[in-house]
DNA sequence: CGTACCTTTGACGGCTGTCAAAGGAAGTGG
DNA sequence: CCACTTCCTTTGACAGCCGTCAAAGGTACG
């Protein structure tokens, strides 16, 4: 059986997880494939079907506007489950698609819904990466809402910094950033020339360069200054339930839940 | 036991639940009290403990931005469940008050585990429930900033319209709305000056007309096409997982899930 | 070697924010 | 029932960030 090293690990934050746990996971990642740049995982409108884990390469979730333009909803790394948002809707109200080359796992929305039923850990697990997925995207409007181009792009690029980084080492001089300029304004719903016109003036002050598939970060600390960043969003820590789902596992739960006592 | 319209309507809305589902949902409405104007149910950076049910009123969580200003997340509307987003974190992020009088449920974060426990269906309408809120972020991170102010304004009144007619017939011509132009600013992302003036606009050109704490929508169609309006982000639609949720039941589960059946 | 896409730069305009001040409307205490 | 306070609404003047349009230069890839 092929590890799992990002997912796993991802979902094994949150709590310890058992083999049992283990095992159910690794049966989302049986149907891994390589994907080509700019292959889309599913289209707008679509029906629910699949869901995916990114095993390598980037991806993100897309809408079009109605305006000619796109906004990219959120970005997936390595590790990142694919379609956890919308598993329980019809069809799909956004696109996914390869951001770069990679790899995809497959698998259905039924094996979630099966996954939910085996194990309660496994489900809040589940919540707790959606909640965190909704994190991102939170940050992202206060950003775009309220700061200034120079802001955000400083913002987005140290947050990815940060994404990568539980992953992986990752050389500030040389951070692996596979988004064009005109990607980055759809991710930040600015224009792409208004995106040049910031990255120069950030390279001219000596705060990052971006290249064409790398950025460099000449020093994290001056652009957490820059984004006035905040990472508490970006915490794995999850309290209080734990004790719970040991409570619960050790049939504790019975009582518990037919009159919620306690 | 007071029964819940709103809350178990709202859940039921994705499969037909069974009366042990009905029972379990009303364990989370047990404790039910009256809320006034602007009280706080939690503060941004408290522990996480306890989840509310919005029976009556209307309430909201927000965000400072750092620079004085304030945004609002979600608009919560009664029916509607405040703290799935955040339940599998340490602490909250946001801040959640009520924006007009009204009455709300309390449970724990624990009982929302219990539930994932004992039910399958549950949990899964859990996720839809989450999914939905997110929808409603989605979009409104897409007109903010992609659409001039007077799009703004007109989608959320339409928006809100539509979620409202959900839970109760709405006169168009005297639509409860107890939203300040401020408020409306903290919502939207615009200064509460800009909103007067689209207001204004919308007012002269005959879409509608706000007052204290109610809407006047003139011609809900003249709104929608204002509004360049797409509705199917808040469809309650769920497909495909209904049988599978039927199978689970029937034991069915064990082969599919190969060796963890239960 | 050519084509397509990405990056860069300049000029111009508009939507929206900020500042400031005055005019309601609702709630409170006397 | 009346003064007072507070918050909300309204309006004007001005500035700035960012979008649009346009065109040229770079870079990868077939």
């Amino acid at each position: 059986m092929t590890p799992s090293p990002y997912f796993q690990a991802a979902m094994s934050r949150y709590f310890a997880l058992g083999d049992d746990d283990c095992r159910l996971l690794g049966q989302l990642e049986r149907r891994t494939a390589s994907a080509d740049k700019d292959r889309v995982l599913w289209a707008l409108g679509a029906r629910i079907q699949n869901l995916f884990i990114l095993q390598s390469g980037w991806a993100c979730t897309v809408r079009d506007t109605g305006e000619g333009e796109r906004q990219i909803i959120e970005l997936l790394l390595p590790g990142d489950i694919v379609g956890l948002r919308e598993f329980t809707f019809r069809r799909h109200g956004s696109e996914a698609r390869m951001i770069s080359a990679g790899s995809v796992s497959t698998f259905t929305h039924q094996q979630i819904v099966d996954i939910v039923a085996a194990s309660t850990s496994l489900a809040v697990a589940l919540f707790a990466t959606i909640g965190r997925q909704e994190a991102l995207l939170t940050e992202r409007m206060l950003v775009t809402l309220h700061r200034s181009a120079r802001v955000q792009v400083s913002h987005f690029v140290l947050e990815t910094y940060l994404r990568l980084s539980k992953l992986q080492s990752v050389d500030p001089g040389r951070m692996p950033f596979p988004i064009s300029q005109r990607l980055l304004g759809q991710i930040l719903g600015l224009s792409p020339v208004h995106i040049n016109r910031t990255l120069t003036a950030l390279e001219r002050d000596g705060v990052l360069e971006k290249h064409r598939a790398h950025v460099v970060i000449h020093d994290p600390g001056r652009l957490r200054d820059e984004a006035d960043f905040d990472d508490d969003y970006l915490s794995d820590r999850v309290d209080g339930l734990s004790t719970r789902l040991a409570e619960l596992r050790e049939g504790a739960a019975s009582s518990a839940v037919s009159q919620s006592g306690s």
